[in-house]
DNA sequence: CGGCGGTGCCGGATCGTTCCGGCATGCCGG
DNA sequence: CCGGCATGCCGGAACGATCCGGCACCGCCG
């Protein structure tokens, strides 16, 4: 804005040095005595130096950013943006730049942001983006869903027991017909649920019944599923609830028929937020911990940077069960 | 990963020119022939050529990124989350790419990332991180908040009207001791409203009640608030609900209470959220129109980054106030 | 035929930082 | 007194893309 920012020269010159030695003062590298030291710091203060991130990319052939690229369709899911954020602190402690990549930012022509290594989340099985983000044969770490060609990074969640876990639950609270109001088996998380609900009715002896929509659909979508099954299967006394933010819908539907929510007739959702401890009654649900999973994604693609961490390491994402009274009674 | 990417020099070697004549072709400056743009485009192509963006950003003195700040208590807050994304759909439109800033990347020795632009939204009265961002002469704006010193291009909405209309809203549906949930002052909106409710009352000739809680507050405490205003203030007919999240928790509370939420007790939010239009009843509230905040100011700070509007420009956000049972009956 | 303008292409320099190697200086031990 | 070595500092080069100015060539016109 005003005038030309200072570089190393203007420090250098400054603190009556070469540029060298200005860099290797402030850097900590070579052999530089205390006085000097000091005295390329002030200058430095001084004139405001701030070294040139350019510069320093071009010459180290690095950027000190990573980017994180999350499916189209859930920009609208809590729990994404959460995962998110949590990317986005670890990143902060790591001393890493985060840049979030769109799809649209890669639909142009315009070449991909430069970074030094790429997270996708859960990435959607046919994603064009994804596809061209692994083209880039950058350090790639995905939350969830492991891709075989490429060597990746994974930070991944026991999905199947929380899932097996909640339909035992609800199996020991006395439902014998769960529903289930599936997410589509385009993440890896939603295939994996469908494959466990059916496996789990195949073992139990129980008719499965699912009712699936598509990935963000809006909450008129889960009202009209769950009206569906309601028509459908009227002996259902339980709902697993699949999609972010469908419980609520799910649980509104079944108070509107006339269910009691909790005694005749038990929800639990496999995607917990903040509103379902707060809903009446409280929904049980997974805690799928997404700002752990953001974090650990950050630091393992980091390590897998440094080298620290080989490019296919695997990290579990602990999650759990937060039992409430949706599927307790009051 | 693999071998090194391919340059510019690679390119103009494959295609038996000059880097300058392979530069320009690519890029559509100078005069070039048609017969050899193609064959460098060609060549560009087979190489897998991606043009090094440190590069480039060095040379030309810019980065092509803009940087985005949400104070440290905001993420966790959904408003703030959507916002972030509306302003990324919009940058992927206009081609910039965004790293977003936490305050933990500011909080060390690390210099604040190389940017065009900066966008702050609704910065914290005594925001230290935002102290610094501004002190980095760069383009900003703000959502919401003008700073007095420095020139900055501002976002904002009608916040006033909004409120004004809730109110009046609540006290045409014989509300007469509208109780107000207030978000601290720390942020220009949070200031706003307080300002707005005292004057309504004061027009009104109503005793306010205000509650206030700290930003970022979790659901327990904003219960118990409502229990405090309720033991206070028992003749309380509505509540205006200030902070993201707290409507739900209050129409809960009050429920417990024995009060019919729509009947004989209003509520009405400050901030609406998909939730809130499937709660039971339904939550009256202000859309705030998150995405489109964040779109605008990233369009607002992209036109004043290629000088195509003032740096102190201002653009208008149209808000709309969603009617709901809440506040209606049912 | 000489000059002139246009076309197509190119070499050098530049952006700011970092690293490699080297040059003085001074000290110490033999 | 000299060789060896450590210390402190520095110049040149390199990272890759872009831009300025210039050069050679061709055709045309007077």
């Amino acid at each position: 804005m005003s005038r030309r920012a200072a570089t190393i020269v203007d420090v250098a010159k400054r603190a009556g040095v070469s540029r060298t030695t200005a860099s290797d003062a402030l850097r900590g590298h070579g052999r530089v005595s205390e006085g000097t030291r000091v005295a390329v710091e002030q200058a430095a203060a001084e004139l405001g130096y701030r070294p040139n991130t350019a510069a320093r990319s071009l010459r180290a052939a690095t950027t000190g950013t990573i980017g994180i690229h999350l499916p189209e369709a859930m920009t609208r899911i809590d729990y994404y943006l959460q995962t998110v954020y949590g990317a986005l602190e670890q990143a902060g402690a790591d001393e890493v730049d985060v840049t979030v990549i769109t799809s649209r930012r890669l639909a142009g022509e315009q070449p991909p942001p430069s970074v030094d290594g790429i997270i996708l989340l859960d990435p959607l099985a046919d994603d064009p983006v994804a596809e061209r983000l692994l083209a880039l044969d950058l350090p790639i770490v995905t939350l969830e869903r492991a891709f075989g060609e490429v060597a990746t990074g994974v930070v991944s969640a026991d999905h199947e027991g929380a899932i097996r876990e909640l339909l035992d639950h609800l199996a020991s609270r006395g439902s014998a017909a769960p529903a289930f109001l599936a997410s589509p088996a385009v993440t890896d998380w939603g295939t994996r649920a469908q494959v466990v609900y059916s496996a789990w009715c195949r073992e139990q002896r129980i008719q499965p019944t699912i009712v699936e929509r598509p990935f963000g659909s809006d909450s008129a979508a889960y009202a009209e599923a769950t009206r569906e099954v309601l028509a459908a299967r009227p002996q259902t006394d339980a709902f697993l609830c699949g999609p972010d933010g469908s419980a609520i819908v799910v649980a509104d539907v079944l108070q509107d028929a006339g269910r009691v929510v909790g005694e005749d007739v038990l929800v639990a959702a496999m995607v917990d937020s903040p509103a379902l401890a707060y809903t009446d009654p409280p929904v049980t649900a997974v805690d799928l911990a997404p700002r752990a999973a953001g974090a650990l994604c950050v630091e393992l693609l980091v390590r897998i940077i440094r080298g620290e961490a080989r490019p296919d390491a695997s990290v579990p994402l602990p999650i759990e069960v937060r039992y409430r009274a949706s599927t307790l009674g009051r």
